[in-house]
DNA sequence: ACCCGTGTTCGCTG
DNA sequence: TCAGCGAACACGGG
């Protein structure tokens, strides 16, 4: 479920699981030459041998620094719309789906698992992220540098686009996706459907807590889920089966949590849906 | 069988 | 040049 708090809770794994540690073998699973750029088998040798230095998370996107013989090499990982990074004991098999394994020095594997293939993965240079043009356009991060209201109520002012699909403009905010901006529109008590341009100062400040606030409330539930293998350190990030963690998100027809009168509607805002309450957002 | 899906990118239009 | 729109990517789940 990558969208921000999900994507922070896997730089936070691959800290612990990989910073220090030394990429001893890669293989390349199926599907690796979609989301692996580039797929040469060139590229991914430059990968072995290296050292795991950093791991950084900006908007939904994780940058790896590894240290190689040859001076330090970025790796990008994006996670699409379901890719995971999971840690199993090399003796385990490799989760469904995975499209890179990383072998580790301390007996584990770092697998990259991605059903749909949407995610990807490549090498940057001199882990030189700056000079890339997509990352360089994304907004600051809302988690690592707060929101400046003043600024985004300034973007919002230029743009024609309902509030919600405003929100999703990674040039923006970073890291919100379909999920929180329903989520966050909903605590801030906003329709989603008004033109960005329409929002005042104070709604976009108290749009701004939202966010932060939905952010924040979704990694703490993601947070208890790393679970400590009996005999290991191995540690699982997959719950299966666990409920709708959101308050509105998927919950059409629920009782609005806001108001707890309305009941929460589901529309269809540029293809993507929307989940929101008629009655208290305005 | 049909519809839906946490994200991004591309081609087209105005 | 660019904001906005719809399709495309790929494949499992309900």
């Amino acid at each position: 479920m990558p969208e921000l708090p999900e994507v922070e809770a896997a730089a936070r794994n691959l800290r612990r699981w990989a910073v220090g540690r030394r990429i001893e073998a890669v293989r390349a699973g199926a599907g690796a030459t979609r989301i692996f750029r580039p797929a040469s088998a060139r590229a991914l040798s430059k990968l072995a041998g290296s050292r795991v230095r950093e791991v950084k998370r900006r908007g939904k996107n994780l940058l790896l620094t590894l240290e190689t013989p040859s001076g330090p090499l970025g790796l990008w990982s994006h996670l699409g719309m379901t890719g995971k990074w999971l840690l199993r004991a090399q003796d385990d098999p490799s989760p469904r789906f995975s499209r890179l394994a990383l072998d580790l020095d301390d007996g584990t594997r770092l697998d990259y698992a991605d059903l749909r293939l949407f995610g990807r993965v490549r090498l940057v240079a001199g882990a030189r992220f700056d000079e890339l043009p997509d990352l360089r356009a994304l907004g600051p991060d809302p988690l690592e540098d707060g929101i400046d209201a003043p600024a985004l109520h300034a973007r919002f002012a230029k743009s024609k686009l309902p509030v919600k699909v405003a929100l999703l403009d990674q040039r923006l905010l970073p890291g919100v996706g379909n999920i929180q901006a329903s989520e966050a529109l909903n605590r801030a008590g906003l329709d989603p459907r008004r033109p960005a341009r329409s929002l005042s100062l104070a709604e976009v400040k108290t749009l701004a807590r939202a966010i932060l606030a939905s952010i924040r409330f979704t990694l703490a539930k993601l947070a208890p889920r790393g679970r400590h293998g009996a005999d290991g350190d191995i540690e699982y990030v997959e719950e299966p089966g666990t409920p709708n963690p959101f308050r509105v998100y998927g919950r059409e027809g629920a009782i609005c949590p806001r108001c707890r009168k309305g009941k929460i509607a589901r529309i269809v805002q540029a293809a993507r849906a929307t989940f929101y309450c008629p009655r208290c957002q305005r």
